[in-house]
Formats: C-alpha cells, sequence, structure tokens
DNA sequence: TTGTATGCGTTATCAG
DNA sequence: CTGATAACGCATACAA
C-alpha cells in the first residue's frame, strides 16, 4: 500500500499542487505550510514516485554509458572501472545516474538499436560513448535530435564533442625518454595500421625520431592486433635483426609482457641492452621485473570530463561542441632506467 | 517536434487504445489492423515514450548495481567489468537495463541513502549488491518492502538472496595442492581477523592442514588490510624465523606480490625454497615472474548468476530465498611447482 | 499564498 | 474486434 501525493495533500487539508510545490521547494508557499506538509511527509514516510516526476518534468537524470561488452580486450576494459567511477564523481552531485549499456554488434537489428531503445525512448538524458561504438551515422541522428553526447576519443570526422588523452605527446614523451638514457635505435611496436589509436601515437614516436635526426627504418613497424603474442614475435624478429634496435615502444602493456619474454629468451638484459617502454601504465605494471617505464592516463580525470561535459550540454543545450585532450604522465620505472 | 501515441492514433483513424493493443501485440486486434498501424508507425519513426510506459505498467526494467566507489582496493573492483558484463548477459536478454550507483559512506544522511533514492522513489525493480554494503537493517527494510535483491558475497545473518564462491574450498584446494607438491610448514598471509572473507579461507586452510595432520603455527597467522606492504613485512617476518614456513597461501595478489618480494630481498628461490599460492586470479598473475600459481573465480558466472536471480525474484515474487556457492578453480603455475 | 484544472504519454477497464 | 474513459503520480499555468 503505497502513498501518493494525494494522500500527502489529504492528511495536510491542502492542494496536491501545493505538496508538489513544497516539494520542489518553491518560494511561493509559506514557510509554515511547507515546515507542516514536510512533517507529514516524513511521517507517512513519503517519497515521490520517480517515474511520475519524470513524466511529468520530461526527463530522467539518468546518463547512458555505451560499451560493446563482446569486445573482451577493448582499448579501454583494464580501465573501466575508474572511468565509471570518474563520471560517477561528475554526474552524481548534479542527481544523474548511470546506466551502463551493451552495445553488440547484433544491434544492427532495428529492434534492439539503442538509439531506439535509450535516446528515441528517452530513456536517457545524455550519452557517453567512445568513438569505436559512435558511428558517423550515430553521430549525425543524434545531432539532428540535437541529443547531448559526449565520445571518449578523439573525433575529427564530424561535429562531436569529446575528451581523450594526447596520444601523439604520449609518443612524444616515451620517445623522448629513452633518447635521454641514449637509447638510438627505437622501435615501434604493435598497433593496426589505420587505426585512429596508433597512428597518433606512431606519429608522436616518429616526429620525435625526425627532429632528432635519427632514422626511422620501416622494416621496425611492426604491426597488427596489439596483444602479448604479438609483442614476443615482432619483437623476437626485430632482435635477431644484424641491427637490432637497443629500445622499444610498445603500443600497449599486453605488448610489452611479450617484449619482455622475447628479451628474457634472447638473453637480453633490460634495460641494459634493451630498453623497454610502453604505453597504458596498467595496474600491475609495477610488479613485473623489471617494472616498466610507462604512460599513464589518469582514467578517473577522462571519465570526470566526460560526465562534466555531457552534463554541461544537457543543461546547456546551445553549447558549442569542443574537443577536450588531456595530459599523459610518464612513470620511469626500471626497464629503460639505464644511467 | 516528438509524435506520440495520440499522433499515430490520428493518422491510423483509431482509437488510442487500440495502438497501444497494437504495441503491445494484443491478440484481440486484427492483423490487418495491426499492419496499418504499424506501418505508420514506422513511416512517422514512432518509439513509445518509456517515461509513460513505465508510469502506466508501474515497472521501471531497470536493475541497480550498488558500489562503493570510495573503496578504492575492495575485493571485487578488479574483477568489476567482468562481473557488470555477466549481470548484463542474464538481464540484458530480459530486457532489463543496468544502473550502477555509487554508496558512498556519506549516504549515512537520510536524504540521499540509496533506499530512498532508488527503492522507494521506484527508480529500479530489483537490486544487486554486495554483502559489505548491505547492512542487516536494510537487509531487513528491503525484505519488509519485498523488494527483490541479491547479494553478492555470503549472507547467513538473515533471509538473503546470495551467490558466492566457494571461499573455504578454495583454501582447501591452494592447502592440499602445496601439501602434494611436498610443502609441509605453510603458513596463511593477509586478511584481517572477523572478516567473513577472511574467516572462509582460512577455515578451509587450516581444515586441510590438521586432517594431514600438520600444526598450525599460532604465530604464522599474520594478520592486517591485505596489500603489498603487508605481504612484504609478514612474509619478511615468518622468513626470518628460526623454523620458517616454506610455503605461503596469499589472501589476494597483491600479497603475493609483497611476499614475492620479500622472497627476492631474502634471497630465497621460489618455489625451490619457497612455496607461493595465492586467491584471486588478477589478469596478471601470469605475467609475474615466477607466474603465480592462484585460484580462479569466474566472476562473469558470479555476475550472471546475480543477474539470473534477481530477475528471477523480480518475475517470481514469492520465490524462496536462496544461497549459491560457485566452484573456483586451481590455475597451477610456477611458483609452486617444484616437482 | 493556495487551489483548480489540465497535461505528460501510456496502459487498462469496460462498453459497444 | 474496437473505442471511450479513467487511471498512473506529479507539475504547472492560471484563478482565486
Amino acid at each position: 500500500m503505497k502513498i501518493t501525493i494525494t494522500d500527502i495533500a489529504r492528511a495536510a487539508n491542502v492542494a496536491k499542487s501545493t505538496v508538489s510545490k513544497v516539494l520542489n521547494d518553491s518560494p511561493s508557499i509559506s514557510a509554515e505550510t511547507k515546515d507542516r506538509v514536510r512533517k507529514i511527509m516524513k511521517d507517512m514516510n513519503y517519497t515521490p514516485s520517480s517515474m511520475a516526476t519524470r513524466l511529468a518534468k520530461q526527463n530522467t537524470f539518468n546518463i547512458g554509458l555505451l560499451i560493446d561488452m563482446s569486445q573482451e580486450q577493448a582499448y579501454l576494459n583494464p580501465f573501466f572501472y575508474n572511468i565509471m567511477v570518474g563520471i560517477e564523481s561528475a554526474i552524481g552531485p548534479r542527481h544523474y545516474d548511470l546506466t551502463v549499456v551493451n552495445v553488440q554488434a547484433s544491434e544492427t537489428q532495428e529492434e534492439r538499436h539503442y538509439m531506439k531503445r535509450l535516446v528515441m525512448s528517452k530513456r536517457i538524458d545524455g550519452l557517453i560513448t567512445n568513438n569505436s561504438i559512435l558511428t558517423a551515422e550515430d553521430a549525425e541522428r543524434l545531432q539532428k535530435l540535437s541529443f547531448p553526447y559526449v565520445s571518449m576519443g578523439e573525433y575529427t570526422d564530424s561535429e562531436v564533442s569529446w575528451v581523450d588523452f594526447d596520444n601523439e605527446k604520449g609518443g612524444r614523451m616515451l620517445t623522448e625518454h629513452l633518447l635521454s638514457q641514449a637509447y638510438r635505435n627505437i622501435a615501434f611496436v604493435g598497433g593496426v595500421q589505420g587505426e585512429r589509436l596508433f597512428s597518433k601515437r606512431f606519429q608522436g614516436y616518429a616526429q620525435t625520431l625526425q627532429e632528432a635526426g635519427l632514422p626511422l627504418l620501416a622494416e621496425w613497424n611492426a604491426r597488427g592486433i596489439a596483444d602479448e603474442e604479438l609483442g614476443y614475435r615482432e619483437a623476437a624478429g626485430l632482435l635477431a635483426q644484424a641491427a637490432p634496435p637497443d629500445a622499444l615502444v610498445c603500443m600497449n602493456n599486453q605488448v610489452a609482457y611479450g617484449v619482455l619474454r622475447a628479451a628474457k629468451v634472447l638473453g637480453l638484459q633490460v634495460p641494459r641492452d634493451l630498453g623497454i617502454a610502453t604505453f597504458d601504465d596498467e595496474p600491475y605494471s609495477s610488479y613485473i621485473s623489471p617494472s616498466l617505464t610507462s604512460l599513464k592516463i589518469n582514467t578517473y580525470e577522462l571519465g570526470a570530463c566526460a560526465g562534466q561535459m555531457v552534463t554541461d550540454r544537457i543543461e546547456q543545450p546551445d553549447l558549442q561542441h569542443k574537443g577536450v585532450l588531456l595530459e599523459p604522465e610518464i612513470i620511469v620505472r626500471d626497464s629503460t632506467r639505464r644511467n
């Protein structure tokens, strides 16, 4: 037997509208009435129905976070928890909830498409996604609806609000650090040609080498899905050459683990014979032996920024789209420290 | 300019109620009418408002997942993503969404208590939480409301539906494995006395030793917050004794990392001089050197089970409460392999 | 300052 | 098989 605004109105001998105004702390209600009604609400243990409020107010105070859960090893998954906490830290205080939604490849079927399920049916007020999920087509549809959304991951194709880490700068930082440690033959391992994430990272690496007047040997540019196996295979190949590299920049930690294994098998001392620096500072990088020099991205900050941006756009619909680049941080550990 | 059920009714020359019945595929509507109305819905790009549907149907098709995001190193956090995917795999096909909610310690304030915010205001139809968040008091309140909820983590205090891994059996499995590798002086490192999780794990360890007729030396039962630092400190202490242990069961991976560090500092060979087996198989256990023998819990399965249970309870309110114990799996790696 | 009437977009209960 | 009308619980313009 649930109690509604009508019950409160009856008990307080006022109109429903008066109770509603008390709920919303309207300035046009006397202090006495407010106190009296509030006391009754408390006594009767009344909580307004969010469904009714939402229908009347035409908003949900709910943010959707899109994830493709079928990609088990996707770029951001190991950091997912921190991202989520970051988002929550930004939207929670503004009274938004976070709904996590699975977007499978099977979603191509009209029926279950998230656009219909979430956006058109008004299940959420705003959307956070990443650029691997949000197609250009969907971005356009969202814009036509002027629906607030933010992409985690740079987005250049169209007018989109996004936040990302400066991967190009990250490539520079890792490479410059290796140069400072007197490594001179530096290769880049992992990453699929054409992939945005790879392109940026590689670009930073390549530019730094060029500016230092060092060669960029084509055969060192190994490419493939960035996992442990690739790291091992490519490193083994590179290090068996006549003039092998003396340092490697790895696309991610998995690749670095593979590289490390290859170095062990070949009897190379890290960091003496081979320097290893990697993108992404996974929680256990420091427990690996030798501990890995890596590029830390503050995933909490990434989420917080995305949450901030999406609520901003909800509350100020005419806001200009913008992209935000966050600064990475290099964590120097044993795998490159040879001074 | 959004279109509603009224627009469709007008365009199709039928009553709103007829359109509603078409939406719900009511058997009392002729096939012709259905086809005609559906075509118009498609032409006009109509999607029903979930807010209105929810208000009318009095349900939300939304499951809440409670997390205390302030506990950064909480037990389940590293596995959070998998748990979430597991939950989604169970509730998604049943058309439920997942809302992740932050429950801070500050929640003690009446105002923002999740009970009011989520349950009383009918923002969700069911709740998944873990036993470190759900107080006995709240459990009782939920029961009085006969609100569907499931605890991840064993729950003995009251009538609660829960799912957990068999931590006692896990303790047995790790200890039995160490015995099979001819270790005889086995200590247990990490865990706070009185903590449910620790008690179960320790119990399995202790019983196995007892059954093998081996002593359980009190001074080896180190206790404290289970992190890397504790692992290092306690292991260093234990291994400096006159009759040091030849194997350690670790409360979690962090502890094991600390133990490993201590062994290195003391110049002990793992696994020859010291066997190390640990609870929880974090993703990078296998990259550690030596790779860690660990107890893997299938976190996806844990989430899937919780999701299954909560939707079952939503759809069958009179279901009996029950507890489910899932089987862990031991992954034998180098840190204990000395045969 | 408070009350009345109407709207939010569906579903559900009856008639017809 | 279809339609009119009343819920669902709250918000809001307009009156009083």
